[in-house]
DNA sequence: TCCAATAGTATCTTTTTGGATATTATAGCA
DNA sequence: TGCTATAATATCCAAAAAGATACTATTGGA
């Protein structure tokens, strides 16, 4: 592949989507079932407020990434989903995910090294 | 490839890595250029102050993402590289830019069509 | 003696994020 | 009448990130 010219790069794109506290993990929870109601999602992640929940589901919908469905109904119910856009998020995600662990490896590695200096 | 677990999920490392106003473009020069001089990085990214640049290369380099290599010279040289392991985010970076440029063009296309209603 | 060049620090302020807590609308039900 | 459940808002506050600006050490050369 070319490479990414610095002054035209998209990365930031991707980014911009997934960052915030709470993104990654709502979006792996929605990735792996989807749909969920908000009472669900916050029993998924207890840490999050509500407000904080909100929030980061109002933004990723923004992106086109989720989805929100109201069900008028008393008590209400509202149903997120990732859309079809979000799912081609997967392969980063994935990706990401593998960097990740490589990289903890490889620091850890670092670590021992230098320990034995 | 099996799915990521939401409660033993990496994705979070490369943010980590990644995440900084300036962290993707810094990355970018590098990968494309290394080594660079402080100043010529500097002159790259005119925007970013001297303090940011300084404080985003220490994190790169505390990620084991860039080195840093100092010349006992006057004026001082400082050069910075990228690290063998630095380079293994390049896939991951090639692939958010495509991302980005699909997302873009999706969120463009929707724009269009909710125009028209 | 004083200046230029390089790669920084130090200090202070502003902006952005995140979080705690209280409040809300609504219909059915005891 | 007052309580419950759900999915939110509204306020206020704290912490983190970013930014503006001024300052520093060094030494060869004018």
């Amino acid at each position: 592949m070319d490479k990414i010219i610095p002054n035209y790069c998209m990365v930031s794109e991707p980014l911009e989507v997934l960052v915030g506290k709470w993104k990654p993990i709502i979006l792996l929870n929605l990735l792996a079932n989807s749909p969920m109601r908000f009472t669900e999602i916050k029993q998924a992640i207890p840490e999050i407020t509500q407000k904080m929940l909100t929030k980061q589901l109002r933004e990723l919908e923004s992106h086109d990434i989720i989805s929100r469905t109201v069900y008028p109904e008393v008590p209400p119910r509202v149903e997120y989903a990732i859309t079809a856009h979000g799912q081609t998020l997967q392969p980063i995600l994935d990706r990401m995910h593998q960097w990740g662990l490589a990289h903890i490896a490889h620091m850890e590695e670092k670590e021992l090294k230098s320990d034995l200096e």
